[in-house]
DNA sequence: AGTTGTGTTGAAGA
DNA sequence: ATCTTCAACACAAC
């Protein structure tokens, strides 16, 4: 991938993970030059604001990206790291000139300006996304992610069975909402929330509280399966993009439950239901979720 | 043409 | 603490 895109939609960890890996291989080891914004509001998490925030990384070399949740992590020189989040419609593009990015993309509205003239683009049509700097390093993130502004708990893919099991005991709410708050578990949306709770067979409304050991085995089981199959499949939609819905993305297309109400159950054949769970759309099986 | 749904997350109120 | 509602914002679909 000489320069193309890294666009995804909707994402959420896979999705997440799959950029990290493009980045890794595109942008690593490159100097930032500078950055340009016509939406200040990108930089409105970071302290100081846009100015600031450019003033502290001109210059400074990438040296690693990873992620935590559904945030990435720019590792770079001075021991300082990027932090970015996505929200729901931030896509990233690699492009060599500032006017074929401005022509691919109208929603472009931020651009980090990298050595060897590449263009690393943020588009967002929706203008949620979140960019921040801070002049600490990445263990300090990970070991007290909370104090330094990232409201989130273990990554879905790290987390122990026995920190998901002792968080879902002390929570009293339903396992969907738990699923999806970013304290409990980190990286998972909407669609892989569905999706695992369909392969761990568990009624998303049950509560957690009172879930046994067994079925949070399941749940954990079941959550390693899916992300791991959605990042195989490079999660919803890669540079195929086609629309809002991630149509054409691969992990879309092998959905088991996701927005396929009144479709019939991979598994039983019964219909599958479509609730609203914290008013957002939960897709299950009556039959085979308990 | 106005309303609703889409998805993430933080803030504010009950 | 947890709930709901609203907010950021844009657009497709009804």
């Amino acid at each position: 991938m000489a320069s193309g895109s890294l666009a995804v939609k909707m994402p959420e960890l896979p999705e997440v993970e799959t950029i990290v890996r493009g980045l890794n291989q595109e942008v690593r080891g490159r100097k930032i030059m500078d950055v340009w914004t016509d939406w200040p509001g990108h930089f409105s998490r970071h302290k100081g604001g846009f100015k600031h925030f450019r003033s502290t990384v001109r210059g400074t070399r990438i040296n690693d990206i990873s992620r935590i949740g559904k945030n990435i992590i720019f590792e770079v020189s001075g021991s300082k790291i990027i932090i970015m989040h996505l929200r729901m419609t931030g896509r990233l593009f690699l492009t060599l000139r500032k006017s074929h990015f401005l022509r691919a993309d109208s929603y472009i509205h931020t651009a980090f300006f990298l050595s060897g003239g590449r263009i690393l683009a943020f588009s967002d049509v929706r203008k949620f996304g979140d960019i921040f700097i801070l002049k600490r390093r990445k263990s300090e993130i990970l070991a007290a992610p909370q104090e330094l502004g990232l409201t989130i708990g273990p990554d879905a893919l790290r987390i122990k069975f026995n920190e998901l099991e002792s968080a879902l005991l002390y929570k009293k709410t339903v396992i969907k909402k738990a699923l999806l708050d970013q304290k409990v578990i980190a990286g998972i949306g909407n669609i892989y929330a569905d999706e695992i709770l369909f392969t761990a067979g568990i009624y998303p409304l049950r509560r957690t509280s009172e879930l046994s050991t067994d079925e949070i085995r399941s749940i954990f089981a079941a959550t390693r399966k899916i992300l791991r199959k959605a990042i195989k499949l490079k999660g919803t939609s890669m540079s195929d993009y086609r629309d809002i819905y991630g149509r054409f993305g691969r992990y879309y297309d092998a959905r088991l439950v996701y927005a396929r109400e009144g479709e019939r159950c991979p598994q039983c054949g019964t219909r599958i239901r479509r609730i609203k769970i914290g008013g957002r759309s939960t897709y299950f099986c009556e039959e085979c979720q308990n």
